[in-house]
DNA sequence: CGGCATGTTGAAACGTTTCAACGAGAGTGG
DNA sequence: CCACTCTCGTTGAAACGTTTCAACATGCCG
């Protein structure tokens, strides 16, 4: 598990400076609202003046199992992912995480999973202290904050459905099929992921050749099509949720 | 899947007395407080008398997938197990809930999975709407609410990693041990667990057979025992540990 | 253009499931 | 109280799917 440690992400200059000299105005640190602001507004590319993105680069460590929890994050770019490694020396992948979904908000005093950058990655980070002061006097925050977990969690309980019952090929139908529906993005079911095979397969609970095999039967059966490593075309996507439903 | 649909817990009068009669004194229903009590006081039984709990009988359902999310519960008494049953007739356990903790607290709209009492439970059963009420003036509350999700999130990546990488046994064995780990009870690692085997093995994405074979074994090694078809006693609880961690 | 990581395919080994039969325990009625 | 019955749990043997180990292909980067 390489570590290309470039942009280690230490601008905490930037960061303590809107938390903390910032006109004291309202409450609590101001880009503590934005963690919390609304999709669109989020991407607003003058956030970056504000000093709270933080970069990571691919295969960098965001947080490791066990570190405290200092800090919360949303993607604004790139993919992330959650993960757990064994005695064994495999690899859990709990879950990815995409522009817009966040991730280190649970509550607990340290973090319970790694968190990687998948690509490069661009994340808002915003401080837990921060986040509770937000909270304490903002029940609408409060709120946002509550369903940021709790998509976490019916995301959590999808992938103990799949992982519970499902063959490798459904769970590799599945696994495009939620793609798909989360990046309603360009053209025709074109997906354009950054993962590995072995991403995939850790996430999925299978060895990579068993990922590889499922991928070339669907392949086979024209479901879908591999342009290229990182690239998926959906060719048929009743097709593709018959499969991860069961039908044959 | 049978229903034994006894008391149908449907003491709504006692609900909405609490919720509404009750003196109008500080800012929500005040039976909500006692949902977000510490666990010693939750438990005094003259709870009781303010009428919020309700009764399941084993096999009842509490709520079905899809149902609109009206309220949170918390456990009393007894266990309930959270599923979701697929085209193929098969089910999977998303979680067990035994005394202390919450299920149904997420934030969505309908239920996404069903909650069922595996053998005669009682819950404290709260109205969203109150819950939402009393979080919006209470940050403690608030951050109580928080944690239990918090919990629930934790409970389920512990989930995922056991289905994504366990063997049967090893599952088996890392199930006795969380049980163990909570239900820190009488004496010397007996467990006296409601389940079924069917419900274990649905809970590990086995199948009933597979589950029994390794029970068997850890029997054979004298790891634990089972002297009547719902106790569990272990005798061995290193060797559970090794066992479950994937030393042979 | 080489060299190396990543992805793909094949064949045997392995573990889980399936199907089938049998055993044990709890509840019921004689 | 025992025998009956019915559900639940346990065990066996063959079928099945996934993993493992190995070789080979592909594509990406210097």
């Amino acid at each position: 598990m390489q570590r290309t440690a470039a942009e280690p992400g230490r601008d905490l200059g930037a960061l303590s400076s809107s938390g903390e000299s910032a006109s004291a105005r309202p409450a609590a640190c101001e880009h503590g609202c934005r963690f919390f602001m609304d999709e669109a507004c989020a991407h607003k590319s003058d956030m970056d003046k504000v000093g709270v993105t933080v970069k990571f680069a691919r295969n960098e460590t965001i947080y490791s199992k066990g570190d405290e929890a200092h800090y919360s994050y949303k993607m604004i770019e790139g993919a992330v992912r959650l993960s757990r490694i064994f005695a064994d020396g495999r690899r859990q992948i709990v879950n990815f995480y995409l522009p817009d979904e966040t991730f280190g908000i649970e509550l607990s005093g340290e973090y319970t999973s790694t968190a990687e950058a998948v690509g490069d990655v661009v994340t808002l980070r915003c401080p837990r202290l921060c986040i509770a002061q937000l909270t304490a006097g903002n029940p609408d925050i409060s709120q946002k904050r509550l369903a940021m977990l709790s998509k976490n969690l019916a995301a959590a309980e999808r992938h103990v459905a799949m992982l519970g019952h499902q063959s490798a090929k459904e769970r590799v139908a599945s696994f495009f099929l939620a793609l798909e529906m989360q990046r309603r993005t360009e053209s025709e079911g074109m997906l354009d992921l950054p993962l590995s095979r072995q991403d995939i397969a850790d996430y999925l609970g299978l060895t990579i050749e068993t990922t590889c095999r499922a991928l070339s039967e669907l392949k086979r059966q024209k479901i879908i099509d591999a342009p290229s490593r990182r690239r998926i075309v959906i060719r048929d996507l009743a097709g593709l949720q018959a499969i991860a439903e069961g039908d044959v």
